[in-house]
DNA sequence: ATATATGCAAACGCTTTGCATAGAG
DNA sequence: CTCTATGCAAAGCGTTTGCATATAT
C-alpha cells in the first residue's frame, strides 16, 4: 500500500484529526496552506482522487454544490443546521436495517447510503429564544448564491 | 397564487406527470423542447426558481453534481443504482421516526431530510446472473467525467 | 407606462485535465 | 532514463446574472 504523495499523506493526516469529520477540497487546501505547504488546488484534487480511488476516503454529497470528503472508515450521516450552517455527524446505525426491508420490497441491493437531516441545531434553537445571533452565518442551507 | 409564466406552468405540468418523479434542469429543458416550446436554459432555470421560491417544487441533491427537482407535495427518498444509473423513489416514512430520536440525543430539530440509498437495482442484479448487459449505462454512479 | 417574461451572452464557482517542469529511484 | 508528483493555466460543466427586447396589463 504505497503511501502516495506528500500532499496525499498530509491530507490523510488532516482528515484523521477529530477537529472536523468532513472536508471540501478548499478546506483541505486551506489547512495545508496553514501548515506551510501551499499546494495548488489541482494537486489537492489529485491527492484526494488518489485516496478516493484506493478507498481510503469517500465523497459525501451534502447538497451544497461542493464535494465533501471523509475518511472511509468513519462513515456517518449528517445533521445540517439551516440557520447557521453547522454540521454534526450522526451515527448511521438506523439506516442499516433499512437495507433488508428495501431489498424485500423492491429487489434493490443497498450497498451504500447518504442521509442528510436538515433543521435547527441546539445552539440556534437556544439563540432563537434569546435575542442573540452569534454564529449565524446563513439564512438557509442553500441560500448562498451558488446553491447547487 | 399567480400561475407565473408560461414556461413555469409547462414545467409544473411536466413535473406532475407520473413518468418520472425527479428532474434536472436539462431534462426539463429537453421535455419542453420536445413539446414545441424551445426555451432558453436560463428561462427554465428562472421558472424552476420561481416554483422553488413559492414552495411548489423542491431541490433534491442526489450527489451527481446536478440539481434535481421534484414536486414538493411528493417528497420521497431515492434508490440510485450504481450499475445503470436508474433511480427509483422510496417512501420515506422510515426516516420520519428518526426525527424524534435525533432531537432527544442532540437537541437538533429535524425539519427535512434527504436519503439516498445506492446499490444494485433488481434489473441489474438479474443481468449480472445472465450475461446480458441491456440497459447498462454507467459503471458506477459517479464514474462519469464530471462526478461532482 | 409599468411590470413581467424571455432570449442571448457572459460571468461564476467548483471541478477536472493538459502540458511542462522538477525530483526520486 | 523513467516514473511520479506538482504547479500553472486553461477547459468544462452546470448554474446564475445582466442587459435588452418583447409581451402583457
Amino acid at each position: 500500500m504505497p503511501r502516495r504523495s506528500l500532499i496525499a499523506e498530509e491530507v490523510l493526516e488532516i482528515m484523521r484529526r477529530p477537529a472536523r469529520h468532513c472536508w471540501t477540497l478548499d478546506e483541505l487546501h486551506d489547512d495545508l496552506t496553514r501548515q506551510g505547504l501551499a499546494p495548488d488546488p489541482s494537486s489537492v484534487f489529485r491527492a484526494v482522487c488518489g485516496l478516493e480511488r484506493s478507498g481510503t476516503v469517500v465523497r459525501v454529497p451534502l447538497g451544497d454544490g461542493r464535494a465533501h470528503y471523509e475518511v472511509a472508515s468513519e462513515h456517518h450521516d449528517h445533521l445540517v443546521c439551516t440557520t447557521c450552517g453547522r454540521m454534526e455527524p450522526l451515527a448511521c446505525s438506523i439506516v442499516a436495517d433499512l437495507a433488508s426491508r428495501v431489498r424485500a420490497w423492491s429487489g434493490f441491493l443497498v450497498s451504500g447510503h447518504q442521509l442528510v437531516l436538515s433543521g435547527t441545531c441546539g445552539i440556534c434553537a437556544d439563540d432563537a429564544h434569546g435575542t442573540s445571533q452569534r454564529g449565524r452565518r446563513r439564512s438557509t442551507a442553500q441560500a448562498g448564491k451558488n446553491g447547487r
